[in-house]
DNA sequence: AGTTGCAGATTTGCAACTCACC
DNA sequence: AGGTGAGTTGCAAATCTGCAA
């Protein structure tokens, strides 16, 4: 059996060891350059949620109302930090000193439809991510060490979902 | 082998048909509470930056430099369509009537890092998009037909993870 | 609804090979 | 001729799968 790569820290982890200023923090705020995506571990969301929250009320903790945040939590992000980071100025915008409420947000937030939306299956999202992958890593080989398998496997892969360039 | 359920019409093929409308366009202008996510085909995408441009214009086409549009097309798009609409909005406001340059656009666009930090896995990946379906649809049964595989595959591959909720 | 045994189908990595192109 | 590098294929072993319980 394989091993996942640990891709990236948990920003947990990284606020745990004090780090996370250096981590996610400085990136977000000071260089701004990479966009990791958003994971969607609840945690990883919540710790964003609260730090864009302080960003946009210069420093102030804004309360925030449990359904909301149950919203904010549960959506399954498909973008970058970017996305959410919009989501809160909205919100902060628009609660305008008050607790941040469902109203606030978006409403894609609480439309099942739209949750649906990213529901692939298995297969299409594989071959979703192998064209993903290849298009940024034009190399076969390189592409492959991305993806953690096989050149061989990827190349299969690709013949078998007709992925031409 | 098993086939890749078709989850999405083209685009491109709803414009043949004359569907279009019905299809995006009419969620994109009229009720807008669906948000698809961004499909990675470059045609559809090269659709939907003219679909914007002309709506942030008042349907005036606007030029595009092509190394611009080269970026746009070719950027791994994680998010749904209303990303990109933010991006088009800026340029077309940064652009001021004149040609849409590269200049107009995000700098992660350009950035390499940026568009590696998309690059998980297939294991991840995988493991990410069964949480990701998990958290919408609850019930294993469901899910896994979604996924398009067995059930007992899909707690298998839950447990081989450790995906909890 | 979640879990397991099992036999058969599928997929895998590896290594070897081709086919340019220098 | 030799060498490098990417893409491709054969194959046995390992893994994964759906089914049924």
């Amino acid at each position: 059996m394989r091993v996942i790569a640990a891709t990236n820290r948990k920003l947990s982890d990284a606020l745990k060891e004090g780090s996370f200023r250096e981590d996610l923090y400085y990136r977000l705020n000071a260089v701004r350059i990479s966009l990791p995506p958003l994971r969607e571990r609840p945690e990883d969301i919540l710790l964003l949620v609260h730090h864009f929250t302080k960003r946009f009320t210069n420093n102030v903790d804004v309360d925030i109302d449990p359904e909301a945040l149950k919203l904010l939590t549960s959506y399954p992000w498909l973008g970058n930090v970017r996305e959410l980071e919009n989501v809160m100025e909205r919100a902060v915008l628009l609660a305008k000193h008050g607790k941040i409420e469902v109203s606030h947000l978006p409403p894609e937030l609480k439309n099942p439809a739209s949750l649906k939306a990213g529901l692939l299956s298995l297969e299409a999202m594989e071959s979703l991510h192998i064209t993903r992958v290849l298009r940024v890593v034009k190399d076969l080989d390189e592409a492959a060490r991305f993806l953690g398998i096989d050149p061989a496997t990827l190349w299969r892969k690709r013949k078998k979902y007709g992925i031409k360039d």
